[in-house]
DNA sequence: TATTGCAATATTGTCGACAATCTGATTTTC
DNA sequence: GAAAATCAGATTGTCGACAATATTGCAATA
């Protein structure tokens, strides 16, 4: 009886890949905000038929990143400021969490996938890329949920993420800067690293709530520019 | 321009109405965990084409209650112990920030509807069906979720939630008890008309402790039977 | 006897077509 | 001319059938 661990294999089924693109579409902001999913366009420049493309957005709708009304459409969801602060502010109370929970599962293969995913982000920086140097900042964050080896915890954050790199997207595409601060990282790998917890949660608070701020400043900047994308007429008789 | 509120009419879509339906039946344990959903039987039953139920599925299992293995099938999910703890230490974390958010939106109309909701619960201990008295339980318990004017919150805690009752109610068709512990609602409900916020989450973090104590312990015995129910073999060469 | 190969069956995944619904423009009616 | 009714077009929802895949039972083989 051996002992070999092989890996799952990959399902391979349309509707899987089909749920790849379209995320990555939303996340990288090829999709807008509003925008609406013509399903027979879509089925036809994927090359395949309506049945799997519906199910891929059923699941993207459960996800939380598409937004669907009966017989009218399914649409891309939309971003106000409000959602990025309820984004942020969760993300908070959640990387508190993470990091009690990831803090006694810290081993030697933790700091090296820390400083890893560290070097990743530097790396990224380099890129012409921007979407990668989002994909690398949250790859580094969502370490402490990795190892927090609580499985609803890592997949509440992860929906959460979804959200917080469409937000990114936006305002990469919009404004054409880099990601702000990375010294701050170097503090953080550096806290998560060492022996004071509460340190280590303190300045995981502060230092993501460096990154929102700007964030949400560019949300609240977008809605005063009142764009009537999609709107919903109101009836008032 | 008139000011009556009008209901949203209710989205009249077969999948829509699956959807309750299956939720409905995975929640109250009619389909046990780790049952398989047979799509041509239940097409039939419900007499509807497999579409929309597949639809209804993926949403399903994206919501978490259901998980899927490409061309094997779609299974409600199977309930281990841990799945209990986690949700239980995720749910304090939630308990504690909702009540931060809450606490400042509480009006009359709150202390009322929280009245209103524990009456639901008294009420319910006379009934004789043991999934309302989970029903009730929970939606006095989502209150602070609802007033924390924070949907994402509200969000993630009704993902929570369905699992939950799924524990709940497996629990109730073991053994034939009714819901532990009343007069702690009695407790809850006063702290969070008061003025201690502090206590109100002490309260919170300790009165679901209760019941899940006992509902963890019921998992392990659960799982001690080493039930081999749809056990995957696994694969040594 | 245990294992491998293969056919038969059942079930899931995908497709193309039709039905139900919405939207917008055009026509009708006052 | 304005409001209501109607109609055509487009799009989503649903259906039944076919294709792809997995499972099961049995025979063949070592």
């Amino acid at each position: 009886m051996s002992n070999t661990d092989f890996d799952p294999i990959v399902d391979t089924t349309r509707r899987a890949e089909i749920v790849t693109l379209l995320k990555r579409a939303v996340l990288t902001g090829k999709l807008e905000p509003g925008q609406k999913l013509n399903e027979l366009r879509i089925s036809e420049q994927m090359r395949v038929s309506r049945a799997p493309l519906r199910e891929a957005m059923r699941e993207l709708v459960q996800e939380g990143i598409l937004t669907s009304i009966p017989y009218a459409g399914t649409f891309v969801i939309e971003v106000t400021a409000k959602d990025i602060e309820d984004a942020y502010s969760l993300n908070q109370v959640l990387d508190e969490f993470a990091i009690e929970r990831t803090w006694p599962n810290r081993t030697a293969a933790f700091s090296a996938e820390l400083d890893r995913r560290h070097a990743a982000v530097k790396q990224a920086t380099l890129d012409i890329d921007t979407t990668r140097q989002i994909e690398t900042a949250l790859q580094l964050h969502g370490l402490i949920y990795e190892w927090a080896d609580h499985p609803l915890l890592l997949e509440t954050w992860q929906r959460l993420t979804s959200r917080l790199q469409m937000y990114f997207a936006l305002h990469q595409r919009a404004r054409n800067e880099p990601v702000p601060s990375l010294e701050v990282h170097e503090d953080y790998v550096r806290l998560l690293k060492g022996d004071d917890m509460k340190a280590a949660q303190r300045h995981a608070r502060e230092h993501i709530a460096l990154d929102f701020e700007e964030l949400v400043g560019f949300a609240r900047t977008l809605e005063k520019r009142d764009r009537a994308s999609a709107a919903r007429k109101r009836i008032d008789t």
